[in-house]
DNA sequence: TTGTAAGCGTTATCAA
DNA sequence: TTGATAACGCTTACAA
């Protein structure tokens, strides 16, 4: 490997002038500064990162902890997070969180991130903590089930979005609206389920336990056979219309009714949240909540950029959603 | 931060004893590693991985040069690839090509990476050389379309794929099968084409270079504009069916092909590369290559880390694909 | 079995 | 405007 030390010997300098060089600092004579740049690209040199972290401190890399690195949403999000990332020349380290795995994250990141961006997971007060006191600040994307005060949260507001998607559906003449929610394992979801039931309460409307179905956020036929179990019941749909609480899981509601001869939306309104691309291309397309991942993921990065680097404090923010009214919803049979 | 420095004193024994009970070195005794390992629990303490790296000379990081991180093809391989990394205790530093930056991957990775994997992306010689000058195995996910002796790439074998779809299609009387390309800008998808064509030669089948059309490998509505084109310029279609070379190509040849009224596989049959979860959504679902995603990810970190670790030659490898018929493609009309 | 000390490739302070 | 030199936190001979 060439070292800084190949260059100065080569420009016949000292070693602090190559780094002043290379970070422009202190005024160069121009005559040596041409010296040193021309060793350098003689000698293809390139400055050890890893060394420029150990002395300042910062690694220029941004942890982010994905639920399913294989999900749309997600990635969509990362999407934004990695462009604008890449403009600051900040690089992404991704990891699949797994809750009995936290406890790794301490390791795996230690020294090795300037800050970390969680997705809606509820990290534990320990978990918390300790990046705290090591000085890497925290954020998530989504609102966390449990928050913690020092975890600033970037989210779209989904009371006002599941007010104006009930709204819809009532609108229609909904007044039986089912849940298609998460299991116990992705608490970044119940958040969804929670909001989507006050914005039920707030419209007056009834909810009852036997309308909650449960699936997984990422699989769209854990989703199916939940959906395929409750058609199997009975012949007589308890709801006239259904949210779920992510578009995969809309596809598998659907899928499920296509294949039990439920039509769509007559016989069942179906509607969701997150507003992936395959929600629009099913049969019937998916009424949704549009969720602005690239526009999250930029101004996450820039939130953290600033805090970074100019110590503005870091606090989430909400972007604006959309409902997006496709054919998957429609009035209700009398 | 809490450094070895204080563990040390804290526990009363020198820095490298300390050292030797982290990376269970040497035979501490019993005694001494005790108190070692409390003052750790006490202390908080987590090895700083970069200081580590900048000693051993190995990061435990692998670079991913993806092409799109919003594309479910890459990230179905990166699903692969961030279990297995996590496996080994890597991590993945996710970055997105752009031939035009090139160059910056030299920067950007330089000390940082132990391998880095690239996505089919035909690099520059020079960037091939100087990741060899520095000791950073390339390996490549998909054949690249300008191969380097010293870049191994994992891959399908996409002759033996297209020959055997190509006979589905004949075999439902298809003679005129066009294809759906790739644009100038994403080399990596020449190949599919140029191994299509050879499946077609093989057969005895004709090609016209009407017969092909161009989108963008993650763009669905590139191909919907290009077969929207091409449908607009006549009624009559120019082939009985078309492979399409990524599947969200192939949906947007679908509703294209349904908003202008031709009829799937009727009048035309659709067949794809891939095996997204959408195109087993679509309606019609779309025929199509499975192309094992997962295997691939996860075999392409095995071979690395024997290479890295054990000094095991890092060589190419072929994984199996699955000829997926679904309700897209169908007995040609006569 | 444990301790001392020399690096790893940088940056940054302080003199020159 | 430049050059020595001391860190940064760790691993690892080598010595004790």
């Amino acid at each position: 490997m060439v070292t800084r030390d190949d260059v100065a010997r080569r420009a016949g300098v000292s070693v602090a002038v190559v780094s002043y060089v290379i970070n422009n600092k202190a005024v160069v004579k121009e005559a040596t500064r041409q010296k040193v740049l021309e060793a350098i690209r003689e000698l293809g040199y390139n400055p050890n990162l890893t060394a420029r972290s150990l002395k300042t401190k910062r690694t220029n890399q941004i942890g982010v902890l994905f639920n399913n690195i294989g999900n749309s949403f997600e990635t969509g999000i990362a999407l934004g997070l990695e462009l604008k990332a890449r403009q600051y020349g900040q690089s992404l380290i991704f990891q699949t969180y797994a809750p009995e795995e936290e406890d790794h994250l301490k390791t795996i990141f230690m020294g090795r991130t300037d800050a970390i961006i969680a997705f809606g997971q509820s990290l534990k007060p320990e978990t918390v903590e300790h990046f705290a006191k090591v000085g890497v600040p925290l954020f998530s994307i989504m609102t966390p089930e449990e928050r913690h005060d020092t975890v600033p949260f970037a989210d779209i507001d989904w009371l006002a979005a599941y007010r104006e998607l009930v709204g819809h559906l009532a609108g229609h003449g909904h007044k039986r609206i089912g849940f298609m929610g998460n299991r116990e394992r992705e608490k970044h979801l119940d958040v969804r389920y929670r909001f989507f039931r006050m914005a039920l309460d707030a419209r007056g409307l009834e909810f009852r336990d036997e309308w909650l179905l449960r699936g997984n956020f990422g699989s769209l036929e854990s989703a199916y056979d939940a959906m395929s179990g409750r058609l199997a019941e009975g012949d007589e749909l308890p709801f006239t219309a259904i949210v779920c609480a992510s578009d995969l899981m809309a596809i598998g509601v659907l899928s499920a009714c296509r294949d039990r001869g439920v039509s769509v939306p007559d016989r069942l309104s179906i509607a969701s949240s997150e507003d992936i691309l395959m929600a629009s291309h099913t049969t019937p397309p998916v009424t949704t909540i549009h969720y602005p991942r690239r526009e999250i993921g930029y101004a996450t990065i820039d939130a953290i950029l600033a805090h970074l680097s100019e110590g503005v404090p870091l606090t989430g923010f909400t972007e604006k959603y959309e409902i997006v009214v496709r054919q998957s919803t429609g009035r209700a049979r009398p």
